[in-house]
DNA sequence: GCAGTGACGTCTT
DNA sequence: GAAGACGCCACTG
């Protein structure tokens, strides 16, 4: 027990949750972040489980292109476009609108 | 224990 | 400039 492996995703919960509102971020920054590099898969795998967890605002996570590639594992996809757009970021199918302007990087948090 | 897959990203052709 | 392939680590079958 002492091994608690859900420790990286633990540190992927708190920066997504860490998310302002009407700000998006990508599964590299958080990788990034988090010094996981190439680490992205690992980050989409946390949020993954992230299901387990009921204030990890997926829906604010995205890939580098700005694409709501998750949106298919939310219970209801078409809520995260919604709820995108409710906190202010325009997304139009699948893909967010001005996305860097939206784009929040964990890094600032500290630099 | 091995092989396949995955909410991505970067490199190479 | 665009498309394809590879790489990373973790989980499931």
């Amino acid at each position: 027990m002492t091994k608690n492996k859900e420790n990286h995703f633990d540190l992927v919960y708190q920066v997504v949750r860490l998310i302002p509102e009407g700000k998006v971020t990508s599964y590299g920054a958080i990788a990034n972040y988090l010094g996981l590099k190439s680490g992205a898969r690992m980050v989409g795998y946390a949020m993954n489980a992230s299901h387990t967890q009921e204030d990890i605002p997926a829906h604010r996570v995205v890939n580098r292109n700005g694409v709501l590639t998750g949106k298919h594992h939310f219970s209801h996809p078409e809520e995260m476009q919604k709820k995108l757009e409710a906190e202010g970021v325009k997304v139009e199918g699948d893909q967010i609108q001005n996305f860097q302007a939206h784009f929040w990087d964990p890094n600032s948090l500290e630099l």
